[in-house]
DNA sequence: AGCACGCCGACT
DNA sequence: GTCGGCGTGCTC
């Protein structure tokens, strides 16, 4: 009787595949084993996740599998990536994909070149349209199907290749990119130290946290306070951590946020590791040798960290918890945190999560659990005034000219603004007439850098016409001025002070050259979106402008006033903490009191009134909500799929309650829309989520996405 | 995801 | 008429 195994690929499906074990496999593969197999016409490699025996040959025709690598994926991260894409309605294939050590993948390169047969074909003029581009455009020299894809902009390439090769007019040459280094089998595995190392006074909290590490018992704490304080209050528990128990992964939101931990990872005895996504294969490959020498105790990274085969992991530390990144959209969504709490129940781990300006929930659950433990804070130093007025007005007065003293002194400035371009939007003053998007009929944004008008929503681009197609007086930029327009004031104000524009959209290498500059003081005045908080430098500027930081609070969101804090506390991290410094607020109506928390610091008066306003409404941490992302191929497709949803809901929950729906754009992929819906979830989670499962299986075409605050 | 199949409008 | 676009369904 043949042995079979369950596999799972990595694709947006959500089955398992049964393949034979031919007999030179039987005693090979196991569960987690890395296989290739025949998929359709492809190869492709799987997972198993299960190994059986069959009573009887299933109705379809089995396959064999075709091939065993030695890397095997642990249980735990199996079951990780199973609970995760039950969570989250994302295919598991997709998770297991993120656990794959580096350099398994081998790519294969493709080349088109054309025949002898073809070149006649071609000068003989029979061939006409997209064909005989193509060929002549092979005629110089062999191209891959995604340039030419690209540089014909042909939507479909596939199909005209597979014609063009099979009346042999072209030949597809495949050269598989070898493998640089081998992945060893070899895990990253953990060896603990001859003796045992147990740091001295330590205070009582850590004390708690040790206890729980030793016990393997699992749990969480919340660690609030200042950013140095958390480190120095984690040095002993790491030391303990990382010497006698496991493995210490310490999660960042971003990249950028790797740097702030550079002095801490120097600190212990043991050489750290950073991983994160950005990673070159060969600096994959070499830190994975290094994981797998055992030497390495503690692994500093991003999300792409918490799938690594670190056995055990026995703590991970979660810096700057209320950070929007932890939650990932593109590929398969999940929050990170939601991700590491399973993560470490799996390994009997200790999960500490960091901030100081926690998520509402989450300080919530842990005061509950009297897992709270607070640092405290620096006092604030700095001054800060609230203006009513517009920036440029403002400039214009005493206030620009104070400006222009501190910039005299060397000190910097930073203008904190809400919106890139020029202008929200662009208007006639003749008739009114505002320059509006075809497809959305949102109105369009003024962009300076690309002289064009453009979408918000689907990022189209439109040359901004000379004059109003209706009464042919010239257009004008519209109130709500953008980043750019600020930029523009700034250089006409302080004429021979160099601006610099910190947003979204600008190249990588020109954003490091800018900070070089403005690190070297050469820079001194800063105009920038969100985009530049996670970038600059901390304390670095003496003064600090919020351009309307009370916008973001009216967005329909039961999340924004925590949000709007966050924000406003990591700019305060910009700002230097004396007595010279300044920070200046510019609201448009009189200032929400959120507002004056937020820019003092005043975490424990924002949470009390935060909580208040979730209680009255019914809000989480009071109630669970469950929002669900419906990604169609079209909009129509996704409305439709809602609707649908939507009513089948209601049918089999007469009680739910529901808030939405509403749409929401994806800035990465650009033009596609998915529809939102919030529910307020019943005591039973899993039923809902069983429900959502079982309505993906009879519309696959829709993609549900799946995020549960409580 | 990739791929095939099938439907529909707009062109040599 | 048929070419190319797009929606749907399948892969052990």
């Amino acid at each position: 009787m043949s042995i079979y195994c369950e596999v799972i690929f990595p694709l947006p499906v959500f089955q398992t595949f049964l393949y034979r074990l031919p007999e030179h496999l039987e005693q090979v593969v196991r569960i987690g084993s890395r296989v290739l197999a025949p998929l359709g016409p492809r190869k492709l490699a799987g997972y198993v996740v299960e190994i059986k025996k069959l009573e009887r040959e299933p109705e379809f025709e089995v396959k064999e599998v075709d091939g065993c690598e030695e890397f095997v994926l642990p249980e735990k991260l199996i079951k990780l990536a199973t609970e995760l894409s039950r969570r989250s309605l994302s295919a598991p294939g997709l998770f297991l994909e993120m656990a794959e050590p580096p350099a398994v993948r081998q790519k294969v390169r493709m080349k088109l070149a054309i025949t002898e047969k073809g070149l006649t074909e071609l000068d003989s003029g029979r061939i006409k349209g997209r064909r005989r581009e193509i060929l002549t455009m092979l005629k110089d020299r062999d191209l891959s199907p995604l340039y030419i894809r690209r540089a014909l902009k042909i939507k479909e390439i596939s199909p005209l290749v597979k014609e063009l090769a099979g009346e042999g007019l072209i030949v597809v040459k495949e050269k598989k990119i070898r493998k640089k280094q081998q992945t060893s089998a070899v895990k990253p595995h953990f060896q603990q130290l001859a003796l045992p190392v147990w740091p001295e006074g330590m205070p009582e909290p850590a004390k708690k946290i040790i206890e729980a590490l030793e016990k393997r018992s699992g749990g969480s704490f919340l660690l609030t306070g200042e950013f140095e304080r958390r480190l120095e209050f984690l040095k002993p528990v790491v030391e303990f951590n990382s010497s006698n128990i496991g493995f210490t992964l310490i999660l960042v939101p971003e990249i950028q946020r790797l740097e702030r931990f550079q002095r801490f990872q120097k600190s212990f005895p043991w050489p750290a590791v950073v991983w994160h996504s950005q990673l070159t294969g060969k600096q994959k490959s070499e830190t994975w040798r290094q994981l797998s020498s055992g030497q390495v105790r503690i692994i500093l990274g991003t999300r792409a960290a918490l799938f690594l085969p670190l056995e055990p992991l026995s703590l991970i530390i979660i810096d700057e918890e209320q950070d929007e990144n932890y939650y990932q959209t593109e590929g398969p969504s999940f929050d990170v945190r939601e991700a590491a709490s399973l993560r470490a129940l799996l390994e009997n781990g200790l999960v500490i999560q960091m901030s100081d300006c926690p998520r509402v929930s989450t300080y919530f659950h842990h005061q509950q659990k009297a897992t709270v433990i607070d640092l405290g804070k620096e006092e604030v130093k700095y001054t800060v005034e609230f203006h009513r007025q517009d920036a440029v007005k403002l400039l214009k007065g005493n206030f620009g000219q104070e400006v222009a003293r501190k910039l005299e002194e060397g000190e910097k400035v930073f203008f904190l603004v809400n919106r890139k371009g020029y202008a929200g939007y662009v208007y006639c003053p003749g008739c009114g007439f505002v320059a509006r998007c075809e497809k959305c009929r949102i109105p369009l944004k003024l962009d300076m850098n690309e002289g064009e008008l453009i979408c918000d929503y689907c990022g189209m681009k439109n040359p901004v016409p000379d004059s109003c197609p209706v009464c042919q007086q010239k257009l004008r930029p519209g109130r709500g001025k953008g980043s750019q327009f600020l930029k523009e004031q700034l250089e006409r104000l302080f004429p021979g002070k160099a601006v610099e524009l910190l947003e979204e959209g600008a190249e990588e290498r020109d954003c490091r050259k800018a900070l070089k500059r403005i690190m070297a003081g050469r820079s001194s005045l800063v105009v920038g979106t969100d985009y530049a908080l996670s970038r600059l430098p901390e304390k670095s500027f003496s003064w600090l402008v919020l351009l309307s930081p009370e916008f973001t609070l009216n967005l329909p969101d039961f999340q924004a006033g925590e949000k709007t804090y966050s924000r406003i506390s990591r700019a305060r991290e910009l700002l230097k903490n004396d007595e010279k410094s300044r920070l200046v607020v510019l609201t448009s109506g009189p200032p929400p009191e959120m507002l004056t928390l937020a820019v003092c610091g005043d975490y424990e008066n924002f949470y009390r009134r935060e909580i208040d306003y979730r209680q009255l409404l019914n809000y989480p941490p009071f109630s669970s909500l469950l929002e669900i992302g419906i990604e169609g191929r079209s909009l129509r497709s996704s409305g439709r799929g809602s609707r649908l949803l939507l009513e089948s809901l209601h049918a089999d929950f007469p009680t739910l309650e529901l808030i939405g729906p509403k749409l929401t754009r994806k800035k990465w992929k650009k033009g596609q829309r998915e529809v939102k819906l919030l529910i307020r979830l019943p005591a039973a989670e899993t039923e809902i989520l069983s429900y959502l499962i079982e309505f993906r299986q009879k519309k696959p075409a829709l993609r549900l996405r799946a995020r549960i605050f409580d």
